[in-house]
DNA sequence: ATGGTTTACGTTTTGCGTAATCATC
DNA sequence: GATGATTACGCAAAACGTAAACCAT
């Protein structure tokens, strides 16, 4: 049976029509990391400049906020960006900690830790 | 200057090499609750039976366990696909709450016309 | 025989890379 | 003029849908 009730969404949207993709996340830090799309791209993501450019307007238009500010010297993060940030690597964190936790509890005979965190006010 | 020592990772694998996506998450996600592929791929995600096969086989193959053990009912959690279920809850509320945290954090303190959403005070 | 999952295959979407363009300092 | 972000476009990979096959009850 279907239990739902773990955590109330603050909007009504379902969880199945969120377009946003872990590799969207990624690629905002990266950029982040670096400050720069052209260092994002070439140094860490191994992909190219125009994809990238790409992948982070289209994460913009899904969240609908303007992430980062593009400037001749690279870019710089938006306050919005900057809470954004925050949370993404949460996200990616949780993401990889549930990997992690599955693979842990497929060998029985290794105890599990917790890697907790706690969410933002 | 990237401030990355907020957490420190289990592993050495860097988060740019997760092939993992949501829609992965989401799938699993309603699998779950579904407890059968055929009813979560028509009547949740609104997609084919196929295609879900298929994801879900993608995302055992990445995480590197068996999450659902397949039956002529239906399908039912492995004991790691129990835990990775709730790890991957938490990571989509995460997701969406960057989202929302992101919009929050562009609306300015005071708005002077309310467009709301939100039946506030 | 029925309910449910998987395989096969053709179609369509979409992400990616190269090259060219625009903007800012 | 040089650095960095964007647009245009062709290609390749992957997701999707339909149909058929398989498996257990």
């Amino acid at each position: 049976m279907p239990e739902k009730d773990f955590v109330s969404w603050s909007h009504a949207r379902e969880i199945w029509e969120i377009a946003m993709e872990l590799r969207h996340l990624r690629y905002f830090i990266a950029v982040a990391d670096a400050g720069s799309l052209t260092v994002a791209a070439e140094q860490k993501l191994h992909t190219s400049q125009p994809s990238l450019s790409r992948q982070i307007r289209d994460l913009e238009a899904e969240v609908g906020v303007q992430l980062i500010h593009r400037s001749a010297h690279g870019v710089e993060l938006t306050p919005a960006g900057k809470v954004f940030l925050d949370h993404t690597r949460m996200a990616l964190v949780q993401a990889e900690a549930a990997k992690e936790a599955a693979q842990r509890a497929a060998q029985p005979a290794r105890p599990s830790f917790a890697l907790g965190f706690m969410s933002g006010a």
